[in-house]
RNA sequence: GGGCGGUUAGCUCAGCUGGUUAGAGCACACGCCUGAUAAGCGUGAGGUCCCGGGUUCGAGUCCCGGAUCGCCCA
């Protein structure tokens, strides 16, 4: 069939199940089961539909369709992400607004009116590619995350959340454009990156005699460090923002690193890291010698006299300097451990500011030390004599101010890469802003226990990128200065001291005191509703949340899912909550890897806070999809591949057989146009060979495929085919429940190999030249029952060419059978059908002709010259009788007069006597070189001889001992040996040594089948059907004479020729001439 | 800088708990078949299993170190 034919049956199979509604029957089918539940984590519909979604999307349909022949009901509901940055940023550039931070009421109301129009910019083109690619989902009914239902489901997971104190406000260190005090984005700030020289600055941080270490004391006692020395000891500290000294709280050190106090001929006794002595000596040019060691976490809680000491008081965040908490430890300046701190650059002890930097202010929490702002929001300094002063402008006089207090150790320069605010021009400023959180930390150990419980494909991102993103948990924030979102349902009194969260839209009106069912919840308008209670007046905190978690919602929120603080549905939403329990948790998710910390994490984090189990049982993680070479796609390279003109080239099935059996789906895949069309060649060509081949026959014949004969009654080849079948039938299944598509595919892909190449190779003239009706009938029977049963083997992977086979084979016989091979139920494996004997024997066979042909190829004799003996072997019992058993259809395939199969220690045969390693391995270790070298030695007939007899053999090995062995039969393999003066191939103990020996009469019978070749031929070039008769009248010489006497009846026979005559040849003519002689045929349509 | 994964034939990929001569498909070469035929089939050539150490009787496979590509995070 011409491949340009499957786009085209695929749009007709589109059109088939959209007239006959077959993606609702597939609703509708009985589901014995129960529920499958599958989870589609929503795409975006503002950017168009790419190959990666193909991907994904495969994979999403391909474990539905199998469930749903199962017998299970599955639920494909399907979703669409709408709210975040990516819309705000497309909308930002067409409204031209980029980076304004305060909109007002109405441009904000133009602003999300934009988006909500935008969002489904591609929609048209994401509905089509999905029905065109073969993925059933219900997208008419579709959950959306900017619907108010939508919203309010999330409202309501917050709120019970916020009633188990789950949420709280806390800082976070955002990338701030000052001046205009905007947060921006991780992509916002990607490209500002410029080289810049900054200071680098080493400062000496006196440390407090009566606060050393224990563990530091008795080190440097014990290395000679005298008190004089201690009380002048500075730990020397780096930094590059001088700026952010005078908010310094402390001064880290590596636990694990080692740590020398050094004596400086300019600067006294110093601590720094062991590694940052020469650096430093080279630096400011002076020898510093090393007096003691010490360990990172000796100095854990040592305290030090910061550079601007007054600031922490000024700030009012302390009374005094140096103030303890009631534990008796220091409220701030004091030595921290921190595994971030490296000594590659700088004096290896890390200056904190924790309002400054994301780790710092991590560390801040885990010591529970107070922030000091030493700037405003909009970069400017509020402390030190430097006030006023715009953050980078007042690195000069503080280096002034600490070289006047003594404390300054060396200030120099370093150029590094630094982000800027493309539009203001603006140094980024990492600043500590308030932020709402949900404490995920606390449940770190729960969210890892839940992991357990998932099945991750492939597993290593289970305990790998997963779990290791769990272990290192840190609270989710959730909260966004943005305005296309869920707005977060917080109102907060004016005073600030009461916060209210709200978890449903009644909940809000009965607050307000009026009916709010038709407000919109987006920002403006939600931002207007304000309360009074308690005599205060409550507004709604200006954020709205983090899109993952109306991502993470979906389980819940899809079906509008509303509770109350005990759990129970909200009145009026039983029917929710009952779809919601019938759905979660989920049996099977999939997308691709980056979603590790995004939806993966979002489902699993909500699920385990509020339920304490995972949200999915299992997973598919796939890996990302990159060009031919090995590159990202992307549309600046060019080298993005479009789905669907792919799909109107080769067609969806050969793109969804390429990516499911292509490479591993958690594996990154290469792909190219290239790739899809050997797809479409090798398993849809294949398969489609050998169903056009039985419906070419089958037409003609019109077999009775209703009354089938019992496979016990047909032909062994037939039962063969069947024990195969149902093979593939339990592999097939035990591969997809094991989440397998490849290995299922593989499966596949292998048995139609089989089919086509063995089988109906050598069954072909079973269906055209078969005068035994019940034999004819068998052979229909089982190429039927193999195609049927395939069609829907392979109905969730090649849905289309499936329901193809699967109309024409089955519904044109039977209709009243299932509509669409997809309302069918899955193929049982009959076990008893299974003929392991059967299989092992044709095994053998497949395997010895295949050595055979390459026999013959070397001898470089034709297959079509008989030859008069074929010497063959195998490796077990097992499988010499096989031979023997198809002895026959053996001679037949190869074309040889004989076949004789040879057993154990026959004559003709010699061995290689090998050691059986698995075995003797671990018996003998050492001894096995020894073992070699006397199995070597041996006649390998006496030792086939024994073997055969089932007794040891006994060895007398070489070594210096002399030690005696005596190896069993199954610790002894022997491989058959080539035998002298045949054409032969060996392999593994299996053997076809063939006999090169032409004479006349073979001869004459070769010449025979090129003559019947010949006209053949010719009848082609005529233009007859094959089932047309002939007469037949030539002229010859030579060899070719002498064949056509002998062999004339079965050239008649084989042409289908009613007369052969030897005269004039009449009608269309066709010769041969070449070294045995010369002959001319005439051929005429009878 | 950290985490995870990859690196096997010209290309895309297999290779289970270590075991004898490392496989498949495509491409290539040669050939076969001619009643699946603008198809089909077979055979062959092609490998430093990324590099270097180690463990072992034996390493593509296990361990250590390194290179390189990709993803995620800083």
């Amino acid at each position: 069939m011409s491949e340009t034919n499957f786009p085209k049956l695929e749009e007709a199979v589109l059109a088939f199940w959209r007239e006959r509604q077959i993606f609702a029957k597939s609703d509708q089918k009985p589901a014995p089961k129960g529920e499958f539940v599958f989870y589609e984590g929503p795409p975006t519909a503002n950017g168009k539909p790419a190959m990666h979604h193909v991907l994904a999307r495969s994979f999403k349909d391909i474990f539905p369709r199998y469930k749903t022949m199962r017998g299970f009901h599955v639920t494909r509901k399907g979703g669409w992400d709408t709210h975040g940055l990516p819309v705000e940023i497309a909308v930002e550039k067409k409204l031209g607004v980029l980076g304004r931070k305060t909109l007002n009421k109405e441009q904000i109301a133009e602003f999300t009116k934009q988006c909500r129009e935008w969002v489904f910019a591609n929609i048209e083109d994401w509905n089509y590619f999905t029905e065109r690619m073969g993925m059933w989902v219900d997208l008419e009914d579709a959950y959306i995350t900017y619907h108010n239902n939508y919203i309010e489901s999330v409202w309501n997971l917050l709120k019970r959340m916020w009633d188990r104190g789950m949420v709280v406000q806390d800082y976070k260190v955002v990338p701030l454009s000052p001046r205009i005090s905007t947060t921006l984005s991780q992509n916002e700030i990607a490209d500002g990156y410029r080289e810049v020289d900054d200071p680098s600055v080493y400062v000496r941080f006196p440390l407090k005699l009566e606060t050393t270490p224990l563990a530091v004391r008795e080190k440097l006692q014990a290395q000679g460090v005298g008190l004089e020395a201690l009380t002048n000891l500075a730990v020397l500290v780096w930094t590059t923002t001088p700026w952010t000294l005078p908010s310094n709280t402390m001064a880290a050190v590596n636990p694990d690193m080692d740590y020398v106090v050094v004596r400086s001929p300019s600067a006294g006794p110093l601590v720094l890291a062991a590694e940052a002595v020469a650096r430093l000596e080279d630096l400011h040019k002076e020898r510093l010698e090393v007096v003691a060691h010490l360990k990172g976490r000796d100095m854990e809680w040592w305290e030090y006299t910061p550079p601007f000491p007054e600031v922490c008081v000024e700030l009012g965040v302390v009374k005094a300097q140096g103030e303890k908490r009631p534990d008796g430890r220091p409220v701030m300046h004091f030595v921290a451990l921190a595994e971030f701190v490296s000594a590659e650059d700088g004096s290896g002890v890390a200056h904190e500011a924790p309002v400054y930097g994301a780790e710092d202010l991590e560390l801040a929490r885990q010591y529970g030390t107070p922030l000091l702002f030493g700037t405003n929001e909009y970069g400017l300094m509020v402390v030190t004599e430097e006030r006023g002063k715009f953050f980078k402008e007042a690195d000069k006089g503080l280096i002034r101010l600490m070289k006047e207090r003594g404390v300054l150790y060396h200030a120099g320069q370093i150029r590094h890469r630094y982000p800027f605010h493309d539009r203001t021009g603006d140094p980024i400023l990492y600043f500590a802003k308030p932020s709402w959180y949900i404490k995920t930390s606390l449940f770190r150990q729960a969210l890892y226990e839940n992991n357990e419980k998932i099945n991750w494909f492939p597993e290593h991102i289970k305990h790998g990128r997963f779990g290791n993103w769990l272990k290192d948990n840190v609270d989710w924030a959730i909260s966004r200065e943005r305005y296309w979102g869920t707005p977060l349902p917080f109102w907060v009194s004016e005073d600030g001291s009461e916060k209210i969260c709200v978890g449903s839209v009644r909940e809000l009106s009965e607050l307000v005191g009026r009916d709010l069912s038709d407000l919109d919840l987006h920002r403006p308008y939600v931002d207007e509703i304000t309360f009074v209670k308690n005599g205060k007046t409550f507004r709604r905190v200006p954020e709205v949340l983090d899109v993952w978690f109306d991502s993470g919602a979906m389980p819940y929120a899809q079906w509008h899912l509303l509770l109350d603080e005990k759990g129970e549905p909200l009145p009026g939403t039983e029917e929710n909550y009952r779809r919601w329990q019938r759905h979660f948790p989920a049996d099977y998710i999939c997308e691709a890897i980056d979603q590790t910390r995004g939806w993966f994490y979002s489902l699993h984090a909500i699920s385990t806070l509020l339920y304490d189990q995972p949200c999915f049982k299992n997973v598919i993680c796939l890996g990302h999809l990159v060009d031919e070479k090995g590159h990202k796609m992307s549309k600046s390279k060019g080298n993005v591949v479009e789905p669907l003109p792919m799909f109107d080239k080769y067609g969806a099935d050969a793109v969804r057989w390429y990516l499911f059996t292509g490479s591993e789906p958690g594996e990154q895949k290469r792909f190219s146009e290239r790739l899809v069309q050997e797809a479409q060649r090798g398993f849809l060509g294949t398969l489609w060979n050998v169903y056009s081949f039985f419906v070419l026959y089958a037409n003609l014949d019109r077999p009775d495929l209703q009354n089938r004969p019992a496979v016990a009654n047909r032909p062994e080849m037939d039962r063969w085919l069947v024990a195969r079948l149902q093979q593939l039938v339990e592999r097939v299944t035990a591969r997809l429940d094991a989440y397998d598509a490849r290995g299922a595919g593989k499966e596949l892909e292998q048995f139609v190999e089989e089919l086509s190449n063995w089988y109906v190779r050598r069954n072909r003239r079973r269906f055209w030249k078969n005068d035994d009706p019940t034999d004819r009938e068998s052979a229909y029977a089982t190429l039927w029952e193999a195609l049927v049963t395939l069609s829907q083997l392979a109905a969730p992977f090649t849905p289309f060419v499936a329901e193809a086979l699967w109309q024409n084979l089955v519904r044109r016989v039977r209709p009243e059978a299932p509509e669409s091979v997809h309302l069918s139920d899955w193929p049982e494996a009959e076990r008893a059908l299974v003929d392991e004997t059967l299989l092992v024997q044709m095994g053998a066979v497949v395997r010895v002709v295949g050595l055979a042909r390459s026999a013959r190829a070397m001898s470089g004799i034709k297959t079509r010259m008989p030859l008069p003996r074929v010497l063959i072997t195998a490796p077990t019992e097992a499988e010499l009788a096989g031979l023997r058993h198809f002895a026959d259809e053996i001679a037949e395939e190869l074309n040889v007069k004989e076949v004789q199969v040879l057993g154990l220690g026959e004559e003709l045969l010699s061995y290689r006597v090998l050691p059986n390693l698995p075995l003797l391995g671990k018996k003998y270790g050492k001894l096995l070189p020894a073992i070699r070298a006397a199995l070597a030695e041996l006649d390998s007939r006496m030792v086939a001889q024994t073997l055969k007899a089932g007794q040891n053999l006994n060895l007398e090995l070489s070594t210096p001992e002399g030690t005696r062995v005596s190896l069993s039969p199954e610790e002894l393999l022997l491989e058959a040996r080539s035998p002298e003066g045949y054409s032969a191939q060996e392999q593994d103990g299996y053997l076809a040594a063939l006999e090169v020996r032409l004479d006349e009469a073979l001869l004459l019978e070769g010449l025979s089948r090129d003559l019947i070749r010949l006209v053949q031929q010719a009848r082609k070039e005529m233009g007859l059907n094959v089932s047309d008769r002939i007469h037949l009248s030539y002229t010859a010489e030579g060899k070719y004479a002498e064949s056509l006497l002998r062999f004339g009846p079965r050239l008649q026979e084989e042409t289908l020729a009613l007369t052969l005559v030897q005269a004039e040849p009449e009608g269309f003519t066709t010769e041969l001439s070449d070294e045995e002689g010369r002959v001319r045929f005439g051929l005429s349509k009878a």
